[in-house]
DNA sequence: TCTGGGGTCCTAGGACCC
DNA sequence: TCTGGGGTCCTAGGACCC
């Protein structure tokens, strides 16, 4: 006979992770309205979001919203350290961690108890633990499901606890409104909306057909399983990232297409940094441009083989922007963006540029190194790779 | 009130191959 | 004279998330 799960997945999720960092480090802060960010509102306190204050919202607006607030300038380093600090208590808490961003993260619990206790005490400890080492505030969300765990956590907010028992999930889960769905944005509210479903309930009395010739396939049969809290997918621990990318706001005064190409210079240097710091290399290079009135538009080109060499991403990449250059002219640009994506492993890319130099005198060791983590051929085509065979561009060392 | 920077996934049409 | 069907890859656009 089938028995259900017991709610072991754990969805941890930093409270207004940003703007708590910097609460954290100037006490003068704390308990006061906080925004993080320049132009734009990255993060808002809790004090703030009291006020109406959102992430995305000019900092004209939010301090209209909130005269009191103090608008301070991000630390991108501080919160990279201080997310590292809390993945570690998530890696001493368990080995399976899913990280989904900076500061949230599913945690499977199964099989922890008879060492660390039931999943609440789990969690109670995990928030311990982040308080204690890190000094910052979590909310931690328990369920059956990925999913479940998730809108656990949204629901606990802010510095909570909330473990939904597996009997009692679609009592907690039917009432919510719409937009709690993972994968309900504007768009899709908006359409069930204007047929009048506003709850999560109200979805799950729709057949699966008519999401789907409401919404499309996936995001019908998407909406048709959450609502009815289907979710198989497991917390999976290694998921490689698909894409690379880096993009400037170039604000609203006209540019030409010499700015562009600056702009777009130093776009390829930092994503092309990334790439070989990671061991990365892509084969599809994506340009994305935003224009005055706010229309989007991108052109990709795909290369024959992976790269993360500056010369031949930029090349590839002033090639589309010559491509694009009568749109830039028509519209007025206002942001560029860069993304190398369909990303491989570099090992073999990194080894032939090693060869190419002759720079290391551990050259064996190196190619050892690459024949035990990832085959010999990674080797093989390093040594392809350092002949020029099958490679369109220049093999140059960065 | 005018809009950052980093990502993910899905869809649809066309090219191309067998 | 008429003109298949399936699969994969590439490109472009769009919705969504943090």
């Amino acid at each position: 006979m089938f028995v259900a799960k017991e709610a072991t997945i754990l969805h941890a999720d930093l409270d207004a992770f940003f703007a708590a960092v910097e609460q954290r480090d100037d006490p003068d802060l704390r308990g006061r309205p906080v925004i993080v960010g320049a132009w734009v509102v990255l993060a808002a306190s809790y004090e703030a979001k009291a006020h109406g204050v959102r992430t995305a919202m000019s900092v004209g607006r939010a301090r209209r919203l909130c005269p009191r607030a103090i608008v301070v300038e991000p630390r991108m380093s501080a919160y990279a350290e201080a997310s590292k600090a809390v993945y570690r208590v998530f890696d001493d808490t368990t080995p399976l961690v899913e990280g989904l961003s900076i500061d949230e993260a599913f945690l499977d619990v199964r099989g922890l108890r008879r060492l660390s206790g039931t999943p609440t005490e789990v969690a109670d400890r995990l928030r311990c633990a982040v308080r204690e080492r890190v000094g910052l505030p979590i909310t931690v969300g328990i369920a059956r499901t990925k999913f479940l765990a998730k809108v656990a956590s949204g629901v606990a907010k802010p510095d909570g606890l909330l473990m939904v028992p597996p009997d009692g999930e679609l009592a907690f889960l039917h009432p919510l409104p719409v937009e709690r769905l993972w994968g309900v944005g504007l768009v899709t509210a908006s359409k069930l909306r204007a047929l009048g479903l506003t709850t999560v309930g109200d979805v799950a009395q729709l057949s699966e057909a008519a999401l789907i010739a409401l919404l499309g396939r996936a995001s019908g049969r998407h909406l048709h399983a959450l609502a009815h809290n289907r979710d198989r997918r497991p917390v999976e621990v290694r998921r490689r990232r698909r894409s690379v990318g880096a993009q400037r706001a170039l604000g609203r005064s006209p540019r030409s297409l010499d700015d562009v190409d600056v702009a777009l210079v130093a776009l390829v240097d930092r994503v092309t940094r990334r790439m070989r710091a990671a061991g990365r290399i892509g084969r599809t290079i994506v340009l994305r441009l935003r224009f005055a009135d706010f229309s989007r538009a991108t052109r990709s080109h795909t290369l024959p083989h992976a790269t993360a060499n500056t010369e031949t991403i930029l090349i590839t990449a002033r090639g589309l922007l010559a491509i694009a250059a009568p749109m830039i002219e028509r519209r007025g640009i206002t942001l560029v963006g860069l993304a190398v994506s369909n990303l491989e492993d570099g090992s073999a890319f990194q080894l032939a540029l090693a060869i190419d130099r002759h720079s290391s005198d551990a050259l064996d060791a190196a190619i050892d190194e690459v024949r035990q983590r990832f085959g010999s051929t990674a080797v093989t085509r390093a040594v392809l790779l350092r002949r020029g065979q099958g490679l369109t561009m220049p093999l140059l060392p960065d």
